[in-house]
RNA sequence: GGGCUGGUAGCUCAGGAGGUAGAGCGUCGCCUUGGCAUGGCGGAGGCCCCGGGUUCAAAUCCCGGCCAGUCCA
């Protein structure tokens, strides 16, 4: 692979325990990376200094420096902000997928050192428990990116950088050991070095220079140097700390443990994490091992070592949490349920379920004070989302104490429920639908069960379980169209006002025509595409076809016509045409686009700098827009975000618009750029309005602001937790919006005979009313059945014992059963009754005696409706009724009767 | 993007094999008391989220929507 290990006096061996190949100074046979060797730093610094995190950071950086590299600015670890493939950034090299990796832009500097905040949950089980997993660590690196006219440093010198900068540390390069390995991801591949130094690895080596395709490995153009320098790796072998998190973020653990007051055991933490590091460490069942090896060797009984650990373990996991949200929050992730949002609420809630299991007293805003103080002073741009990180914070902290008292109930009912079925255990399937419908985790049922003292057996493979529960659904791939045309001229950027054109025809996809240039707005953007219309000079005459629709498609763009025009163009291939889009439509367009600028700019500015356009839709009549934001937009916000989109139009900005490299314009604004969405391409057209508002945006937009006229907010929405829709009229449409809301106005004062004014309190009177006319009614007619009650007594004829009345009322169904009800049950004279009323209703009831004689009501009515036509039923000793024929209602009521006769004689 | 829950009195929730809408707390009135804590009795308060469908009959079943919760990618 390389002679610069040779050259450093390395030789190349083979690991007798892993067969792995590895170069290492020293003549050893072992690797150098767990489990073939242990862990020979806890307690015995390998380092000739000791650093804490920030120190090593800067050491690195520095180092780099100086051997020529630029340092950069961390990206965010919202990998949202400029890709849409992952949500977070996981590792450095993430920063520059796609654009910098496939060639396409040219990196922020080359070579470039960067230390990255990065974020894997993958391991989240794993912290605080091994000593080494983490969900945050900063990833040193630096990189080099070769193209074939520019050849930076390749495999040699990597290894040379490297080389030097572990020694630089103070580390006996006799305690290195390079183990070859290959390394893929991401759609790339090519060989890597993991470096190891006493049982850890610290760093990874890679040299992209593959592409993974089906038909095997491709040579990319661009071959990358991509490392990755475990900073947190480094800070712990400096200090020889029991665990990572200590060397890390020890001051944050130092006051956790003041506040819990939980004592910290040095010696059993740097036994277990010795241990973890031998171990893979994938399950629940892992993990058990782990704790049976540990206590093994400590002498203590697995309950002893748990009671002993489990604390620690609890202020580690916050401590680690913490920082993992710290970046999320203030890099502008909002949780939610779902995407990046949910990895953040997952690690809060499991934050919080930690701080719950030492019954700290403190808030978790109250904690994430304490990492925030520590981190800002390494990330000062933190400070700045404080206020809004400790809102979501104790927002999202009472959300979940709201889950869980809801969980809390649901839980005690099924147990109760379990308990009358004589069940002894909550049945796995429960335990799976507690979580996955209810967000309880298995462990808080556990803890209400003791409670009442019921059995909870929870699967080692609970969570597998719940996978399972989930069927994965095939992505369809959509098969992509190659086409062989030059690339469109596309010519409303530079004359944005044009609306008629001339273009040669090139040919055809399908029922679409390629033209060589076009004024034809192609979706894309969220801006729908022009309409309009081609007209073809022959001779004398001349045709017009309509343009349905146009679309871009690998830089050409594609005009779709109706078939049969389709037919017609064909035999003009090279001819000239004329276009002409339709202008109502596209300034339509055109006016909501820029609108949707506005009302975001606007909306930063009454609600925050965390809100982010997450998705628009542009139309004619009304666009939409989507911005992430931690809760409900309220009402008096929504007017001042339209009050304030409207100001920017009276102040009639101008809208500038220019093509910039990408670097330039992301150096220029940052992020912010892609509001609007991740733009492809190596420039990018950036379009300002004012001094409020700049994206990457390739759609059509006025000139002035002025030109949009109104813009009137129509709606808000929740499409999902944490993203809020808002729905808007530009133009001519805010005009009509605002009149459909007069019409309703009108039409609904007009009914009232009130004037708009009134409605309110019209309305509210009017329900009012209703109301308490409604329950006069309902009282009313108890009356009634009341009085028609008294002297029915009398008309009862005698069946055996029973006394039965028949009768046919003029009295609506509520009424009917009232007055078989308080005859039956109050009256003791009434036995059982059967009435009717000519709409072909008829209840009946019968009487706790008669109930006792056999005298079933519900199948006697049931009987007694056939005949009506209808059909019936109800309880034994109340039913109902009713059929189509109410002429037949006293033949209805004989039959009941003759039924009643059956049952008692 | 997909799955699963839920929406009933001011609040917390029962009910729901279709057939008279319920409880506790709160509230109002009366009684008990010298006053308070309390206790007893009685009352008011429901578009059973909205719209459609099935049915003699829908809070209950079916479809759609809105709102909320939750898990997964």
């Amino acid at each position: 692979m390389s002679h610069q290990l040779e050259e450093l006096g390395f030789t190349k061996k083979t690991c007798k325990k892993c067969g792995n190949e590895f170069w290492s100074i020293d003549d050893r046979d072992t690797c150098g990376d767990a489990p073939c060797d242990k862990y020979e730093f806890i307690g015995n610094p390998a380092t000739s200094k000791k650093y804490d995190l920030f120190g090593i950071q800067k050491e690195f950086t520095k180092f780099f420096e100086k051997n020529g590299h630029t340092a950069i600015q961390r990206y965010p670890v919202l990998a949202k902000r400029w890709r849409n493939d992952v949500f977070l950034v996981g590792a450095s090299i993430y920063n520059f997928q796609p654009w910098v990796t496939s060639g396409m832009v040219e990196p922020p500097a080359n070579p470039l050192v960067v230390a990255q905040p990065s974020i894997r949950l993958n391991d989240v089980d794993n912290v605080g428990r091994t000593g080494r997993h983490m969900t945050c660590f900063t990833m040193g690196a630096h990189h080099a990116f070769n193209s074939p006219e520019n050849q930076v440093y390749w495999k040699d010198q990597t290894i040379k950088y490297s080389h030097d900068f572990i020694k630089h540390l103070g580390i006996d390069p006799r305690e290195i050991s390079y183990i070859e390995s290959w390394w893929k991801g991401g759609g790339n591949e090519g060989p890597c070095y993991e470096i190891c130094v006493r049982g850890v690895e610290l760093a990874t080596i890679v040299f992209i220079q593959y592409k993974t395709t089906p038909q095997g490995l491709k040579e990319i153009p661009l071959k990358i140097v991509d490392t990755g320098y475990g900073l947190e790796r480094f800070a712990w072998v400096s200090q020889g700390t029991p665990t990572a998190y200590d060397a890390s973020f020890g001051p944050v653990i130092d006051q956790l443990k003041d506040i819990s007051g939980v004592e910290l055991d040095g010696h059993i933490l740097g036994e277990n994490a010795r241990v973890a590091g031998m171990m893979d460490i994938e399950d629940i069942a892992d993990l058990k091992t782990l704790r049976s090896r540990v206590a093994d060797r400590l002498g203590l009984s697995i309950d002893e070592l748990k009671r002993a650990t489990e604390p620690m373990e609890a202020v580690y996991i916050i401590a680690d949490h913490t920082r993992c949200l710290s970046f999320m929050l203030a890099d502008g992730v909002i949780p939610s349920n779902v995407k990046e949002g949910y990895l953040a609420r997952l690690v809060l809630r499991r934050t919080l379920r930690f701080m719950n299991d030492l019954k700290l007293k403190e808030s978790l805003s109250d904690i994430m004070d304490i990492q925030l103080d520590f981190l800002s002073k390494t990330y000062p741009e933190i400070r700045h989302s404080q206020d809004h990180i400790m809102n979501v914070i104790d927002l999202e902290e009472s959300r979940y104490h709201k889950t869980i008292k809801k969980g809390r109930n649901l839980v005690k009912k099924s147990i109760k429920y379990l308990k009358k079925e004589n069940k002894t255990e909550m049945p796995p399937d429960m335990l799976i639908k507690m979580y996955d419908s209810h967000g309880i985790p298995p462990e808080t049922i556990e803890e209400i069960a003791k409670a009442s003292d019921f059995k909870v057996n929870v699967p080692d493979n609970f969570y597998t379980l719940v996978a399972a529960e989930h069927e994965e659904e095939a992505v369809e791939e959509k098969p992509q169209i190659e086409l062989d045309f030059p690339e469109t001229e596309l010519m409303f950027y530079d004359e944005p006002e044009r609306k008629e054109f001339t273009a040669k025809i090139l040919g055809f996809h399908e029922n679409n025509v390629i033209l060589n240039r076009t004024v034809f707005y192609p979706e894309g953007g969220g801006q729908p595409s022009d309409v309009g219309f081609l007209e073809l000079k022959e001779l004398d005459k001349s045709l017009k076809f309509r343009v349905l629709h146009a679309e871009k498609v690998q830089n050409v763009v594609l005009h779709r016509l109706d078939e049969k025009d389709i037919e017609t163009l064909k035999k003009h291939v090279g001819s000239q045409v004329k276009g002409e889009v339709d202008w109502k439509h596209r300034i339509a367009l055109t006016r909501n686009h820029t609108a949707t600028h506005l009302v975001v700019a606007a909306a930063r500015r009454v609600l925050g700098d965390h809100i982010w356009q997450a998705g628009a839709q542009k139309g004619v009549k009304k666009s939409r827009i989507d911005l992430s934001h931690y809760k409900r937009i309220g009402s008096d916000e929504l007017q001042k975000i339209e009050l304030i989109a409207n100001q920017l139009v009276m102040e009639n900005l101008p809208v500038k618009t220019r093509w910039m490299t990408r670097t330039e314009a992301e150096k220029k604004y940052g992020f912010i750029l892609y509001q609007g969405g991740i733009v492809p391409g190596k420039s990018i057209r950036v379009v300002k309005v004012g001094d409020v508002d700049v994206q990457a945006c390739a759609g059509t937009h006025v000139m002035h602001t002025g030109n949009i006229g109104l813009i009137k907010l129509v709606k808000t929405e929740r499409i999902q937790d944490g993203v809020e829709r808002i729905e808007f009229s530009a133009g001519e449409a805010a005009i009509e919006a605002v009149q459909k809301n007069d019409d309703l106005l009108k039409e609904s004062s007009t009914t009232f005979k009130v004037e708009p004014v009134q409605l309110p309190k019209t309305c509210e009177r009017f329900f009012t009313e209703w109301k308490a006319f409604k329950n006069e009614i309902g009282r009313l007619q108890n009356q009634i059945a009341a009085l028609k009650v008294e002297g029915l007594a009398g008309k009862a004829e005698k069946i055996g014992e029973l006394h039965v009345l028949k009768q046919n009322m003029d009295s609506q169904m509520g009424e009917l059963i009232k007055i078989a009800t308080d005859l039956t049950e109050n009256e003791e004279s009434i036995d059982v009754i059967i009435v009717g009323n000519n709409d072909g209703k008829i209840v009946g009831a019968s009487s706790k005696k008669a109930l006792g004689m056999g005298v079933k009501m519900n199948e006697i009515i049931k009987g007694a409706a056939k005949i009506l036509g209808g059909g019936g039923g109800g309880r034994p000793n109340l039913a109902q009724g009713a059929g189509q024929n109410s002429e037949k209602m006293s033949e209805a009521l004989e039959y009941a009767l003759e039924a009643v006769k059956r049952i008692v004689e």
